[in-house]
DNA sequence: GCAAGGTC
């Protein structure tokens, strides 16, 4: 008789390929408590693999209070009402374990898939006969490699790293959230949620520093040159490019010159677009909210559910590289039998002669590979499910085509050897894969007849005084971006994060999508800046990298790390409690729990020596300044015509708007 | 109750 080993996999997915990729397609398939399990015989040996569901322990506390420094594991469907399914998972590898020799955990090769395998086993008290398996694909020979080469023992440098990124996450979130929630309550009474972690705090000061800049922006006019030009026949719209204009009354001068052009220089160029990589999650949900207006946050919950239906691959993965093994004409020759792709594979297979060579992008993953359909034919599905399902093919497909060519033609225009306008044309005129996902623009080329040297006739010329414009607002789909740059979050967290921003009233979203932040948001933002520096900047995550690579390394303890969290953690707790009642002040007029010494526009706190609160103090001061700018470019305008143009202005920020708005007022009751 | 990180 041989002996019997339980293989502990992530996720049921992960499970199945496992089994089948060390059993030679040989398995049993078994249901317990609604969990699928499966086993095989190997080497005179039975293994069983189960399934976790993810983490299956997280840290919790006793102490109800602040700060807190105490606190242990336990099991999640205990302390967490929406991970309630989890329990029938661990009760069947429980179960099993009774009846195995040894453990084996083979959940995905990172410090989160370690800890997940070792808090299973810890909690089957089977650390002494466990081992580890590691793969950082779920390719059959992969796996396999993993199993014949088995570590002896867990992988207990990258448990423990893991183990401190949990606490450091835990210490810095609770402790932070839990001294602004009683700075609150001290001042009104009132309970309330706020929140402060690693990722969430430096993506809101983000949000906050981009549209304090758009609110407090005043517009400025500027002044330049529109000219349309006739060309056998053809109209064409001229961009200014000479010197800028400092007054209305030059670009006049300059205008009433102007009666003919001579085209300058002609360049002809030829530029390619090489096809995109796949989907990794982040490109999926940017391309789906562009196409589509999905919420990230929506698009990932379709692709786990395209996932889970095993029509598209894993979704929450940052690479951009399919796995070197796909069979990718085995998956396209499948998909040609749906009415969708028939014609488009049947094309792609013909231009590429079969020669499958996929694009790659830069993006790696540790564990997972591109996004890619399985072949797996779809069946009747909601528009919204179909929708991101067709991305991800067209995408698939789209990356073994040929690159797409593009022609542009730039042209400058001059008035006595001074270049004064630009012409620019381009469209595509090889369409390559842009046939094969068609949710790029694509003009095509219309050739023009200019030649370096010709005179030209000016059908129209005018000037059109401009206003300069504030930076773009954020979105989610671009906040997600910035998250990605900054390598702040995971692709499993990061739209989860800016859900949880919206959700408790920090940031609202407006118009088509755009985030503002709330008064709330501010004033965290600021309180994150003044008081806890670390916690606002994108920096403490690279102090966890740090770390946790040092405990990798062997250079530092968990113990050592996490003893010098606290204490640092206790100064900066210590000082901004000293600060607790200014702190619990701000966020009391934020939430409008305050009357007294109010800013006359806004629920906000008055400034000493102003009748405004810090930001309308700001944009007051702004529009001072911003008045000058117009006399300049103007010549002369009365005060309060600059505010009367100031408030029709669609550019103008909303605190200056509110400001203007309110001197207004304030005169005609004083006119009366 | 608060984090960030897995996964259903
Ligand atoms: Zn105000």
């Amino acid at each position: 008789m041989g002996e019997k080993f339980l293989i502990i996999a992530e996720k049921p997915k992960a499970a199945l390929r496992i089994a089948l990729a060390l059993s030679e397609g040989r398995i049993t398939k078994h249901r317990m408590c609604k969990v699928s399990y499966w086993s095989f015989n190997a080497d005179g040996n039975t293994y069983f693999v189960v399934s976790a569901a993810g983490h299956m322990f997280d840290i919790t506390s006793e102490v109800k209070g602040f700060p807190v420094f105490e606190y242990r594991w336990e099991p999640l469907w205990i302390i967490d009402r929406n991970s309630a399914f989890k329990r029938k998972f661990f009760k069947v590898i429980r179960n099993l374990s009774k009846k195995v020799h040894g453990y084996i955990v083979a959940c995905d090769y990172d410090v989160e898939g370690s800890v997940i395998g070792y808090k299973i086993v810890e909690a089957l008290n089977g650390l002494d006969r466990a081992r580890r398996m590691i793969f950082s694909s779920l390719v059959r020979e992969d796996v396999r490699r993993a199993f014949d080469n088995i570590m002896p023992s867990l992988d207990w440098n990258i448990i423990e790293a893991g183990l401190t990124r949990c606490e450091l996450d835990w210490l810095w979130g609770i402790n932070i959230s839990r001294l602004l929630a009683k700075a609150f309550r001290e001042v009104t009474g009132e309970k309330i949620l706020l929140s402060a972690g690693r990722v969430q705090s430096p993506t809101l000061v983000e949000v906050a520093c981009r549209e304090e800049i758009r609110k407090l922006h005043v517009p400025i006019p500027y002044f330049t040159i529109r000219a349309e030009v006739l060309v056998k026949d053809k109209k064409y719209e001229l961009t200014y490019v000479g010197r800028p204009f400092k007054t209305k009354k030059s670009a006049e001068e300059l205008t009433s010159k102007i009666r003919k052009l001579r085209i300058a220089e002609v360049h002809l160029s030829t530029v390619t677009r090489s096809p995109p990589p796949p989907f990794n999650l982040g490109s999926l949900q940017r391309e789906a909210y562009r196409i589509y207006g999905f919420s990230p946050l929506r698009t990932q919950r379709i692709a786990e559910d395209l996932y889970l239906d095993a029509l598209i691959s894993y979704p929450r993965t940052s690479s951009q590289k399919l796995p070197d093994h796909l069979d990718n004409l085995s998956i396209l020759k499948r998909l040609k039998e749906h009415q969708e792709y028939g014609s488009i594979i049947s094309r792609l297979l013909a231009e590429t002669k079969g020669v499958l060579r996929p694009a790659e992008g830069r993006r790696e993953d540790p564990a997972h590979p591109a996004i890619y359909p399985t072949g797996v034919l779809p069946q009747e599905m909601n528009n919204s499910k179909w929708k991101i399902y067709d991305l991800v093919t067209r995408r698939y497909i789209a990356c073994f085509s040929k690159k797409a060519v593009l022609k542009r033609l730039s042209a400058f225009f001059d008035v006595e050897r001074e270049v004064l306008f630009k012409l620019e044309i381009s469209g595509i005129v090889h369409e390559g894969w842009t046939r094969y996902y068609p949710f790029v623009k694509c003009r095509t080329y219309e050739p023009a007849d200019l030649r370096e040297g010709d005179v030209v006739e000016i059908s129209r010329v005018h000037v059109e005084m401009k206003y300069t414009n504030p930076p773009r607002p954020y979105n989610k789909a671009n906040l997600l971006k910035w998250m990605e740059e900054k390598q702040v979050g995971t692709e499993s967290t990061r739209a989860r994060i800016i859900e949880v921003l919206v959700k408790r009233g920090y940031l609202v979203e407006w118009g088509r999508g755009n985030l503002t932040t709330t008064i709330l948001g501010e004033i965290l933002s600021e309180i994150f800046k003044t008081y806890f520096p670390q916690i606002s900047s994108t920096d403490l995550t690279r102090k966890f990298e740090q770390y946790i690579d040092a405990i990798i390394n062997e250079r530092k303890r968990r113990h050592e790390v996490i003893e010098e969290a606290k204490k640092l953690l206790s100064k900066v707790l210590k000082d901004a409690g000293e600060h607790s009642k200014s702190i619990g002040i701000v966020l009391a007029y934020s939430t409008n729990h305050v009357n007294a010494e109010k800013c006359e526009i806004c629920n906000r706190r008055r400034l000493k020596n102003s009748i405004y609160c810090a930001y309308h103090n700001k944009a007051y001061t702004s529009l001072v300044n911003g008045y000058t700018d117009w006399n300049k470019a103007l010549g002369s305008i009365g005060w309060r015509e600059y505010l009367m143009e100031i408030c029709k202005l669609k550019l103008t920020g909303s605190w200056i708007l509110d400001v203007a708005k309110h001197i207004l007022s304030r005169e005609n009751i004083m006119g009366e």
